[in-house]
RNA sequence: GCGGGAGUUGCCAAGCCUGGUCAAAGGCGCAGGGCUUAGGACCCUGUCUUUUAGGAGUUCGUGGGUUCAAAUCCCACUUCCCGCACCA
C-alpha cells in the first residue's frame, strides 16, 4: 500500500520550495495557459477539477518541452450569487445553513460571518485554492488576486472607457426578469424552485371603444386581418387607467404589468365586463366596428384580460363564436350578430383550406372553449401556419408573404402608426423570488449594453475565430454560430459585487463583462501583490502604456509614482507572457464567456495580443450520472484527493472520455487506475541505468517499439488528446515489455536491466504531467537525477528506429500466433512442429505486389499479368491465388509498414523463424524445425511447405 | 423552431476527418488457469457465430448509394443529448 498522502506532501514541498512553477520573462519561449477562473460560492468539485487538470496537463508537458510556461489563478468574486447566498443567510434559511455545514464542512463560526457576502468569497476562495494546490496544479501563486481588488477596479474601468470610446458600448432599453421588492433582475439562482425567469414578448393591438382604448394581447398581430370581434371575461372587474397619455381598459393584472414597463400607469375607475359586452370597438388600420362578446375562456392574468378574436385560424376564437351561438342566456340582438359572423380567412396552409381552424376543432372533436385539448391543437395550428402559411390577397401589402415574415412586418407597421404597443409576459408564471415576491417582466430603460450586434466588431470576431486553433475543431461552427447570434448585451447591474461602472457609478459592471481580459492582469498581479504598484496611484494611462504601449512612460512613472525601470519591467513582461497561448473551459462558456473573451481582446488588443488557442472540455458524470445537489453525488475534491489521492483522481477524470465528452467519474476506475501506477512504481525500482553491450533483435526492437510510442503520445498531447496519450502511457506499453519479457526470457537473458531502465524512464516522464506526484516517486526510484518535473519531454530517436527488428519481430509475434491458433482449433498437443519458408520467386513477386499495392493497384488479373510478364515471377501461373492472398495480406497491414517494407530488403525470414525455437521450446515443450518450400530434404507429409508465402509461412503440426 | 453533438460488439468507450492496419483499441464485467491458508490484489488465457489447420460467416441506429473495398464518404429516415441570454 502506498501512502499518497505522503508522497504528495513531499513532492509539493519540493516544488514549491525550489519555486518550480514561477515564471518570469526569459530568453526562452513563452507558454501562456490559462483558465476561467473559479466563482469561489462553494467548494469546487471533481467536476470543476476537469479543466484545471487539462490545464495543468497542458502546462506541464509544455513546461517538459522547453517552454518557459506561466500558468496563473485568480478568483471572480464579481457577481450576485453570493449576494443571494448572503441574504438567505441574515434570514437565516435553514436549508442553505444545513448545506454549508454538512454538504460543504464549513465550521460553525465561520457560517455566522456569511451575512456579509466578502467573507462567503474569501472562505471558499482559500477553499478553492487549497484543493488546487493538493491537486499539483503547476501554478504561479504569486499572481493571484481577486475582482474586487482596487487594481482591477481601475484595470476594468480602464477597459470599460476604452470600450465606450470605441462606441462599443451603448445605452437604451432592456427588458428583464425582475424582482420589485429586491428591485433587482431575478435569474433562475434567484427564484423559489429555481425557474428560470423566461418572458415573451406579445403585441398590443389597439381597439378603440367611445374614448377608451382596449388593448388586446396577441403573439400573431398579422392576424389583425382576419379580427372578427372581441373577447372580455363577463365576471372580471377591469380598471379603467391612464397608461401615459391614453386611457385604456385592461385588467387589474395587466395595469400593476404596465407599470413596470416603462409606463405612467394611474387607475381612475372600475367596469365589469359584462357592461362592456354588447359595446362597438373600432378596429384599427381597417375603418370597421367590431362587437365585444362574453368568453370564459379569458383570464384577466393573461394579457391584457381582453382577447382579440381571430376564428379562421386561432382555434379557441372559433370555438367560442360556436358556444356563443347557441348561449341561451345572451340578448337576442347580440346572437343574431353572432349568428351573422363569418370569419375571416387571411392565411393559406397548404394541407388546410378555408377556416383552418374549423378543420382541426372537428378533427380533434372539440366540445367546447373549455376544452383543454384546445392548447394543443392552437399550438399545432399556429406552427403549421407560422412555417407553412402565406398571407392571402385581403390582407393589403402583405399579401404573399409568409406568416413568419409578415408577422415582423406587421408589427412593425403598427406600432409606427401607435395602433400597437409592446407587453411582456413571464412564460410560466407566476413565478417568485426567492424573498417571496411574485416577479414581473421590467423594461430597465437606461440599461448600459456591450455592442456586440456591431458589424464590423462580428466580422473581425469571425475572421479571428476561423484562423485561431480551437480545440476540438467540431467547436468552431458552434463559436461562429454564437457570434452570429450574438446582440446587444446588458453589461451592468445595480447589486453584487464588482466594479462601478465609471460614468455612471448606480451600476455595477457585470460579472460576465468584468472577466474578458483579464489574463493581462496577470502580469501586474505580481507586481501588485509585492506592493509596487499602488492603486490609489493608477489611472488609465497607466494601462495604456503597459498594455498597448501608448504614451510617454516618463510622464507615466511621474504620474503613478513607479520608477521608469519597473514601468518599462512591466510593459515587457506583458510583450513577453502576451498573447494567451491557450484557455481552457468547459463547454458551458462557449455560448457566453469564451466568446466575449475573443470579441474584447479584439477590441481592445492589437492583433499580435489575440488569443491563440481555446480548448473545450465537456463535463463530469458521477457514475453515468449528472452531479446535483438534490441526487447528492457531488463529491468535494478536496475529500476525494484525501480518500483516493489526487494522482488517480487526475487520471481517472482523463482517462474516462476524450475532450468534449462527458467523462465519467466512476470509484471502479479510480481504484484500477491506482493498483495500476502502484504496480508501475513497484517495476521502477526493479530496473536500474546499465549499458548493455550487445544489443539483440528484440533489444532494437523494444527501443524502436518506444520511439514510436513517444511519437504517438507527443502528437496526441499536441492535439491535446490527452485520453488517447494517457492510454499509450498506461497500458500500450505493457504489452510490448510483455512480448520483449518473454522473447528475453525464452533466450534466459540476463543483460536487459538497462533497457528496461531506458524504457521506464521514458515512461515515467510522460505519466509524469498526468500524475504529477507518483511520476517523481518512480523517477526517483528509477535512480535518475533531478525530477520528472524538470524532465525534458522524451524525444524520438530515428536512429533508434530499426525497421528490419520491427518486421522481424512481427513476424515471430504472427507466427506464433498462427501456431497457437492451429492448436486450438485442432486440440492436438503438438509432438512435431515444422516451418516452411517461401523460395526466392515468392518474395520478388511479394515485393512487386507489395509496390503496386502502395501505387494503388491491386486488380488481381492485372498483377498476374504482369508477374508472368516477367521470367523470375512467372511461376504465378501455377498458383495464380497467390497473388490474391498476398494482396489480402499486404492490405491487412498498416499503411507505414507496407511501406517501411517497401523500402527495405525483405528480411531473411528462415534466419529470423529460426529465433522462435526458445519460445515454442518454452511455451510447448517442442523443437522448431525450418525448411525452405523447395528443400529437396524437407520433411512434408501434407503437402503444406507449397502453400508458404512471405511473412505467412506454412506451418505443419504432429 | 433554431443551432450544435451523438447512436459502435454485455456495460463504458476509442475508431469516422485522412476508406483497406476492423470481428473492430482499452477499461469494466464475465469464464478458465496461475499465485495465495483464504479473500482481495496481481499475472496469464478466453469473451459475435461457426470451424479438428492458421479459415469462413454475420455485425458498428435504419434504409439506400458511391467504390475493387465502407463503422469510416454521400443521401434519406429515426432516436437521444446539450445550448437558446443578461446568469455564474
Amino acid at each position: 500500500m502506498i501512502d499518497w498522502s505522503s508522497i504528495e506532501g513531499k513532492w509539493r514541498k519540493k516544488w514549491y520550495d525550489e519555486k518550480y512553477f514561477e515564471a518570469d520573462p526569459s530568453s526562452q519561449k513563452k507558454f501562456f495557459v490559462t483558465v476561467a477562473y473559479p466563482y469561489p460560492n462553494s467548494p469546487q468539485h471533481i467536476g470543476h477539477g476537469r479543466t484545471y487538470t487539462l490545464a495543468d496537463v497542458h502546462a506541464r508537458f509544455m513546461r517538459m518541452r522547453g517552454y518557459n510556461v506561466l500558468f496563473p489563478m485568480g478568483f471572480h468574486y464579481t457577481g450576485t450569487p453570493i449576494l443571494g447566498m448572503a441574504r438567505r443567510v441574515q434570514e437565516n434559511d435553514k436549508e442553505l445553513i444545513e448545506a454549508f455545514k454538512t454538504l460543504y464542512k464549513v465550521p460553525e463560526g465561520t457560517i455566522k460571518e456569511f451575512s456579509e457576502p466578502v467573507k462567503i468569497a474569501d472562505y471558499f476562495h482559500q477553499e478553492i485554492k487549497s484543493g488546487m494546490l493538493e491537486m499539483g496544479y503547476s501554478i504561479d501563486w504569486r499572481r493571484e488576486f481577486t475582482t474586487i481588488d482596487p487594481v482591477y477596479n481601475k484595470f476594468i474601468e480602464w477597459q470599460f472607457r476604452k470600450l465606450k470610446s470605441k462606441n462599443l458600448i451603448i445605452q437604451g432599453s432592456h427588458p428583464v426578469g425582475w424582482c420589485p421588492k429586491d428591485q433587482n433582475p431575478v435569474s433562475q439562482h434567484d427564484t423559489l424552485g429555481d425557474v428560470e425567469p423566461g418572458f415573451t414578448e406579445y403585441v398590443l393591438i389597439k381597439f378603440r371603444y367611445d374614448k377608451y382604448i382596449i388593448p388586446t394581447a396577441t403573439l400573431r398581430p398579422e392576424t389583425i386581418f382576419g379580427v372578427t370581434n372581441l373577447w372580455i371575461n363577463p365576471d372580471v372587474r377591469y380598471k379603467i387607467t391612464s397608461v401615459d397619455n391614453e386611457t385604456w381598459i385592461v385588467s387589474a393584472e395587466c395595469a400593476r404589468k404596465l407599470e413596470f414597463l416603462d409606463k405612467k400607469v394611474k387607475v381612475i375607475n372600475e367596469i365589469k365586463g359584462s357592461e362592456l359586452v354588447g359595446k362597438k370597438a373600432k378596429v384599427p388600420e381597417r375603418n370597421e366596428e367590431i362587437v365585444i362578446f362574453p368568453a370564459s375562456f379569458v383570464k384577466s392574468e393573461n394579457g391584457t384580460g381582453i382577447v382579440m378574436s381571430v376564428p379562421a385560424h386561432a382555434p379557441f376564437d372559433y370555438q367560442a363564436l360556436e358556444d356563443i351561438k347557441k348561449a341561451s342566456n345572451l340578448e337576442q340582438n347580440l346572437l343574431v350578430i353572432a349568428k351573422s359572423i363569418a370569419p375571416i380567412s387571411i392565411i393559406q396552409t397548404d394541407g388546410y383550406g378555408e377556416i383552418p381552424a374549423k378543420e382541426i376543432i372537428e378533427k380533434f372533436q372539440i366540445e367546447n372553449q373549455n376544452d383543454p385539448k384546445l392548447d394543443g391543437v392552437t399550438k399545432e395550428l399556429y406552427s403549421k401556419e407560422f412555417y407553412g402559411g402565406k398571407l392571402k390577397q385581403n390582407t393589403g401589402k402583405f399579401a404573399q408573404k409568409t406568416v413568419a415574415d409578415a408577422k415582423e412586418e406587421v408589427k412593425k407597421w403598427i406600432l409606427q402608426t401607435k395602433n400597437a404597443d409592446i407587453l411582456f409576459e413571464l412564460n410560466d408564471g407566476p413565478i417568485r423570488c426567492r424573498c417571496g415576491a411574485e416577479c414581473v417582466v421590467k423594461l430597465l430603460n437606461d440599461q448600459w449594453f456591450l455592442d456586440y450586434s456591431n458589424k464590423k466588431w462580428k466580422d473581425d470576431t469571425h475572421l479571428w475565430i476561423n484562423e485561431m486553433k480551437i480545440l476540438p475543431e467540431e467547436i468552431r461552427s458552434e463559436f461562429n454560430h454564437v457570434v452570429d447570434w450574438l446582440r446587444e448585451r446588458a453589461c451592468a447591474r445595480q447589486h453584487g459585487l464588482g466594479t462601478k461602472l465609471p460614468w455612471d457609478k448606480n451600476w455595477i459592471i457585470e460579472s460576465l463583462s468584468d472577466s474578458v481580459i483579464y489574463m493581462a492582469y496577470y502580469i501586474l498581479a505580481k507586481y501588485i501583490n509585492k506592493k509596487q504598484i499602488l492603486a490609489e496611484n493608477l489611472d488609465d494611462e497607466f494601462f495604456d502604456y503597459v498594455f498597448l504601449g501608448e504614451r510617454d512612460p516618463k510622464k507615466i512613472s511621474s504620474l503613478c509614482k513607479i520608477s521608469q525601470d519597473l514601468l518599462e519591467s512591466i510593459r515587457n513582461e506583458f510583450q513577453y507572457f502576451y498573447p494567451v497561448n491557450a484557455r481552457h473551459s468547459g463547454r458551458d462558456l462557449v455560448p457566453n464567456h469564451l466568446t466575449f473573451f475573443v470579441f474584447n481582446h479584439i477590441a481592445i488588443f492589437p492583433k499580435k495580443h489575440w488569443p491563440e488557442e481555446i480548448v473545450v472540455n465537456g463535463s463530469v458524470l458521477m457514475e453515468g450520472k449528472k452531479m446535483s445537489k438534490s441526487m447528492g453525488n457531488i463529491i468535494p475534491l478536496r475529500d476525494a484527493i484525501r480518500t483516493h489521492g489526487a494522482d488517480p483522481i487526475r487520471l481517472a477524470i482523463l482517462i474516462s472520455a476524450e475532450l468534449l465528452q462527458d467523462a465519467d467519474f466512476n470509484l471502479e476506475a479510480v481504484r484500477g487506475i491506482k493498483n495500476k501506477l502502484e504496480n508501475m512504481l513497484e517495476e521502477c525500482s526493479k530496473y536500474k541505468p546499465d549499458q548493455t553491450k550487445n544489443l539483440e533483435q528484440e533489444d532494437r526492437w523494444l527501443q524502436s517499439r518506444l520511439q514510436q510510442i513517444i511519437l504517438e503520445i507527443t502528437s496526441a498531447m499536441e492535439k491535446m488528446r490527452l485520453r488517447e496519450a494517457l492510454h499509450y502511457v498506461l497500458y500500450e506499453f505493457d504489452s510490448d515489455i510483455q512480448w520483449y519479457l518473454k522473447r528475453a526470457g525464452a533466450k534466459s537473458r540476463k543483460d536487459i536491466t538497462g533497457i528496461l531502465h531506458e524504457i521506464f524512464s521514458a515512461r515515467v516522464a510522460m505519466l509524469s504531467p498526468f500524475a504529477p506526484y507518483i511520476a517523481e516517486e518512480m523517477w526517483e526510484k528509477l535512480g535518475n537525477v533531478g525530477t520528472a518535473s524538470k524532465s525534458l519531454w522524451p524525444s524520438v530517436l530515428e536512429s533508434k528506429i530499426d525497421a528490419a527488428a520491427l518486421q522481424s519481430e512481427n513476424l515471430l509475434k504472427s507466427t506464433l500466433e498462427d501456431i497457437k491458433n492451429i492448436l486450438k482449433i485442432t486440440k492436438i498437443s503438438p509432438k512435431r512442429i515444422i516451418i516452411y519458408t517461401s523460395d526466392p520467386w515468392k518474395i520478388k513477386a511479394y515485393q512487386k505486389i507489395l509496390a503496386s499495392v502502395i501505387k494503388g493497384e491491386m486488380n488481381i488479373g492485372v498483377l498476374i499479368k504482369l508477374l508472368i510478364a516477367d521470367k523470375d515471377t512467372e511461376n504465378v501461373k501455377k498458383d495464380p491465388d497467390f497473388v490474391k492472398k498476398t494482396v489480402n495480406d499486404i492490405l491487412s497491414e498498416p499503411v507505414e509498414s507496407r511501406e517501411s517494407k517497401a523500402r527495405s530488403d525483405l528480411v531473411e525470414e528462415k534466419k529470423i523463424l529460426s529465433e522462435i525455437d526458445s519460445l515454442v521450446q518454452k511455451e510447448f515443450g517442442v523443437r522448431v524445425e525450418v525448411f525452405s518450400e523447395s528443400e529437396p530434404q524437407k520433411y512434408d507429409p501434407k503437402n503444406k511447405a507449397k502453400t508458404t508465402r512471405p511473412f505467412k509461412p506454412a506451418i505443419l503440426i504432429e
